[in-house]
RNA sequence: GGGGGGUUUCCCGAGCGGUCAAAGGGGUCAGACUGUAAAUCUGAUGGCUAUGCCUUCGCAGGUUCGAAUCCUGCACCCCCCA
């Protein structure tokens, strides 16, 4: 068996473990059962659950068995952890169609065929939803004493806030995470909980319910959140999270996303997030540290990743549209080209006629595009030098769009500043 | 229940009768530099049919030639006393 704890180990994944002295050991003399959980919580996973599931695909390349653990109960009412607000609850129907949207992304990172390592999805709505109120009280709540999870940093630290506190719903949130393991334990033969270290707490209320139930040794581990250098979390951007779905983010933009990466933090990154091999990760190590400005690390991580979450065909297209956008005028470029290129970025369609003798004003469709907010913004943004038309820098205000800057026969591509684009169709 | 303080443009925060679309900072956006980075620097940051017009300073009225600024009432927040 391959040590998939030295991997862990080299790669920076590993932050926690309930048993360090003999974890190490125990994955090496045969396949054990995991699994991480994650809370449906929006109709698509992000890069903040990226770390988790490549944690789970190592396992199963490795030679374990993963199991993705879908919370349709848990997702219901909340986890405080490392959340200072209460959250507000979904409804059944949202988490039910999160859960279906999720396990989809999953599908194709983790392999689910039918092996002995193949992975298995579950959803503990399955089992959290059979409990009555009063069984769960005497089988589970029993086992919990409460100074114990009064003493749990999740728990205390909302409870020392004195701008926003702790409902009792929330905080049975460990007794149902802690449940799940366990349940886990008896109908998977799962003994080992992975997840972020801001679920330590979780991790370890599931394992001494174990212990309590009867179930034996269970274990623990927790991957340290990836955040940036300046502290702040990855996969963030002005505009919200970063998606797995090609929806709401596209493959340019999430290949984009992680060209960008600071040179700080592409060495965690390649680690944490792709399954680069050591020796190469070390020799990007070098190359960015000699040459910084060719960005060799950030476009193997931009490579590894857009390939992993939207495949070779949304690679390929991220990396053209990427050529194409940063490369200059595309007045070579056929309408078909740009269409496919342009295919992420936002469009709008106006009718061709408009473009006939006096055109269109260039602020208004810069309006009407999105681009700018107001015709004064499209104004100012005219006059700081940052409008392109047709990749051109525009200068004047009163600029006009006729026919003249059609490509091929209906399209002309408006750019904001360094990389916003939208493109006009004209029918 | 009594007394005091507050509510300002995306956020924080100055303004306390005209020169206020409203200082300063943050954020954001654009430009320069560069490596599609970081840092730095510059500029912009309510709308429009644009040397003017309209909307904005908790809400509703009022005083005044003129109000974010004064008065009255209402709502919400904070502090002190009971």
């Amino acid at each position: 068996m391959t040590d998939i704890f030295a991997e862990l180990t080299w790669r920076g994944l590993i932050h926690q473990t309930t048993d360090d002295a003999n974890l190490p050991a125990w994955l090496m003399t045969q396949p054990r059962t995991l699994y991480a959980g994650f809370d449906p919580t929006a109709d698509s996973l992000h890069v903040g659950h990226l770390v988790a599931l490549m944690i789970l695909r190592r396992f199963q390349q490795a030679g374990h068995r993963p199991i993705a653990l879908m919370g349709g109960a848990t997702g219901m009412i909340g986890d405080p952890s490392g959340k200072s607000e209460e959250r507000t609850l979904l409804s059944a129907d949202t988490i039910g169609a999160n859960v279906a949207a999720m396990e989809a992304q999953m599908r194709r990172l983790l392999y689910f065929d039918s092996g002995p390592q193949g992975a298995a999805l579950v959803n503990n709505y399955e089992w959290m939803s059979r409990w009555t109120y009063l069984d769960f009280l005497r089988d589970v709540g029993k086992n919990f004493p409460v100074n114990v999870m009064l003493a749990k940093d999740s728990v205390r630290a909302r409870l020392e806030r004195t701008d926003s506190g702790l409902s009792y719903t929330e905080f049975s949130y460990m007794l149902l995470q802690a449940f799940d393991f366990v349940r886990l334990r008896e109908s998977f033969g799962c003994e080992l909980q992975v997840g972020g270290s801001d679920q330590w707490g979780n991790i370890t209320a599931g394992i001494d319910l174990g212990r309590r139930m009867g179930h034996g040794q269970l274990y623990g581990m927790t991957c340290p959140l990836l955040t940036k250098s300046d502290g702040t979390k990855m996969g963030k951007t002005e505009r919200g999270a970063v998606w797995l779905s090609p929806v709401r983010t596209s493959p340019y933009a999430f290949y984009q996303y992680w060209i960008n990466v600071n040179d700080a933090d592409a060495g965690r990154c390649l680690r944490m997030l792709t399954e680069l091999p050591r020796e190469e990760i070390e020799s990007l190590d070098a190359a960015r540290a000699a040459d910084p400005a060719r960005r060799e690390s950030q476009r193997r991580l931009a490579e590894a990743l857009t390939q992993l979450v939207h495949g070779p065909e949304g690679l390929a297209k991220a990396q053209q549209a990427t050529k194409v956008l940063f490369g200059g005028e595309f007045g070579a470029l056929t309408e078909n080209e740009l269409s496919e290129i342009f295919a992420d970025v936002p469009s709008c369609e106006l009718a061709r006629a408009r473009l006939e003798g006096e055109g269109i004003g260039l602020l208004d469709t810069l309006v009407t595009a999105g681009l700018a907010a107001s015709k004064g913004e499209a104004r100012r943004k005219i006059g700081e030098g940052g409008v392109y038309v047709n990749n051109r820098r525009e200068n004047s205000i009163d600029r006009r769009l006729t026919t003249a800057d059609l490509i091929g026969n209906s399209i002309i591509v408006l750019r904001m500043g360094k990389a916003k684009y939208a493109l006009l169709r004209f029918k």
